[in-house]
DNA sequence: ATATACTCTAGTTATTAGATAGACTATATC
DNA sequence: GATATAGTCTATCTAATAACTAGAGTATAT
């Protein structure tokens, strides 16, 4: 599963991908548009900012923008900072493995020989996918009145 | 996250595929086997039986034997019936699919196509892996020092 | 009969997700 | 340099769930 955490991470940082430039978003108007509880959107924020995926400025005129290129910020990123490892066991985990206490035989145990193959068809898609490629997919399903409007 | 719930099922399973036969298996020993918990175990199995992948008798000589041919009982199954819908966001799944309330236009949502990808691979690969096939690669994996002893 | 072994109901405990409250700090602008 | 603006940080809170446990009940083989 997907925690609110990470889904909202998403959602906000495409909306300041789709916005692009270097105008700053607010927060309160980030959470109004995209329907998150605001405080709970500011400890989000706060932690992709420490983590380089976005920048932001305090003051009036201030707000959130993106932290770097959108095309070298990556889905993957944005759930593990959130959600942890994206194998669905400990022991599948590339970037966080540990062991299990149960388990005989790691090398030759059923469940983690599948979630291994879990765990590298999640990751080739969302290391494969940033928030750019995700932008342009989106507007491509985008009716055209809808973006004339 | 996989459960516990799922990956005792799994190898619980995998362990009655692996006997295979007639002789029924007491949970007992099933849980010294795999190394799980006898009581939480029992439940699960319960579950298993409940939904026609295992068989049960009672009495002496009695456990638990597989409830339909190997080749017939996928992954997707097990997983399904302990953790619910695959998908990591209950818009983009398949079997069990709910509408989300924060998301303005479901059709054009970044998050929920990139997880319903996430979700077509991991069915793929979880509905494509039976018990038997499993086995088979387990079996590959097996040293044949260790098959034979 | 009786021992065996599964079945069922009802907990317990610890952790976490999701959200909220409020004080604090930096900055633009007049 | 006062003041409004807007992000930053700390501390909680609550409800739900995962993981596990206890114990009584029921069916079956011998």
């Amino acid at each position: 599963m997907l925690s609110k955490k990470a889904k909202y991470a998403v959602k906000a940082l495409l909306a300041l991908a789709e916005r692009g430039g270097e105008e700053p978003m607010r927060i309160a108007d980030l959470a109004r548009q995209e329907q998150i509880p605001q405080k709970f959107l500011e400890a989000i924020l706060l932690s992709l900012r420490n983590h380089g995926m976005l920048q932001s400025r305090k003051g009036k005129g201030g707000g959130y923008l993106l932290g770097r290129d959108p095309k070298a910020i990556y889905l993957g990123q944005i759930v593990r900072l959130f959600d942890g490892p994206l194998a669905p066991v400990p022991c599948a985990s590339q970037t966080a493995y540990v062991r299990c206490q149960d388990c005989q035989d790691e090398a030759t145990c059923g469940v983690r020989l599948a979630m291994k193959d879990v765990r590298d068809a999640t990751a080739r898609i969302l290391d494969g996918t940033s928030l750019s490629s995700l932008r342009r997919r989106v507007e491509r399903l985008t009716p055209a009145r809808a973006r004339r409007g």
